[in-house]
DNA sequence: GAAACACTGCGCACCTTGTCCAGCAACGGA
DNA sequence: TCCGTTGCTGGACAAGGTGCGCAGTGTTTC
């Protein structure tokens, strides 16, 4: 990661149907220099992918909540692993990390609508091995995710 | 969004590098409908964008936490929008969202080590606005960030 | 100093893209 | 039933990008 790296990915973040070849012009060095710090991004992981970034609202998702759940801390059921297994079956569950607190777990969750959150709720917490759980609902965003800044900030590595 | 749909995006998810040619010969359709197809999708905001995905570990940033904030109530004060436009000016927050609870703010921030995070976490709180903050660390990923499977179930719209 | 490395500038064959077009089937309103 | 609309097909074209390789050059490292 170095200045170039960072103006390369602001380029392709804010243009991605840019080629190497457009890219290589507007940041006046050449062409191969463009393709091997890409090659070179993908290969360190800085540069996980090129998928299209889809957007849960215009998939009919339009409500967030993040719900914490307590899991039962018998190491012989399973524990975190047998949830997060069970939660990788939920479509609207878009995310899941174990935090600190013990037996806790974050998902976030994404619902058609208040209603149908209870919905999803309901499939999230059947599961035996979930002791408790607590809900709250994003009402709106403040700061959409991002991790551009970053490469701006670390001329690290 | 119906089936095709799904699948197109499930084969750029996949394969960003396949051109929209190579596409349409393996979904069996015309290049002409592959073309449409994703116009539609970027014009309805369901794909929002093919920006290469940045991976804050591979950046030097492994450690991620979730902040709650509360924020003072006063109207006059600012609130939360004054809030953001502070948080944003953190390379280190990545998203935030104001959330159910009174006045309350949940943040999520990376840090490059347990150590560094309270650097960050003091930039965070450097507001007088904000009154009162929890912290809690991630763990591990048991589901990592995904929207994909939510574009299988709805044959919505 | 020599090796390793990174960047440049160039060329080539191949292929994809952007953009048209005409033809055809399915759907819904008059 | 007829017609307009919409979506898909298959094809065409020019323009331009990609993948690949190569020689030359400056810089860093041992």
């Amino acid at each position: 990661m170095d200045d170039l790296d960072g103006r390369l990915i602001d380029l392709f973040a804010d243009d991605p149907r840019v080629g190497v070849l457009e890219a290589s012009r507007r940041l006046g060095v050449a062409r191969g220099t463009v393709q091997a710090r890409l090659d070179k991004l993908a290969a360190t992981g800085v540069i996980t992918g090129w998928g299209p970034d889809l957007s849960p609202e215009a998939l009919g998702y339009p409500v967030t909540a993040f719900l914490t759940l307590e899991i039962r801390q018998e190491t012989s059921s399973g524990g975190h692993d047998a949830v997060a297994q069970h939660l990788e079956q939920i479509p609207e569950v878009l995310e899941a990390h174990t935090i600190t607190g013990a037996g806790d777990l974050w998902v976030r969750v994404v619902a058609r609508s208040n209603a149908d959150l209870q919905r999803v709720i309901d499939g999230v917490l059947d599961d035996a091995r979930i002791v408790r759980s607590s809900t709250v609902i994003a009402l709106a965003t403040q700061v959409p995710y991002r991790v551009r800044p970053l490469a701006r900030v670390g001329l690290s590595e």
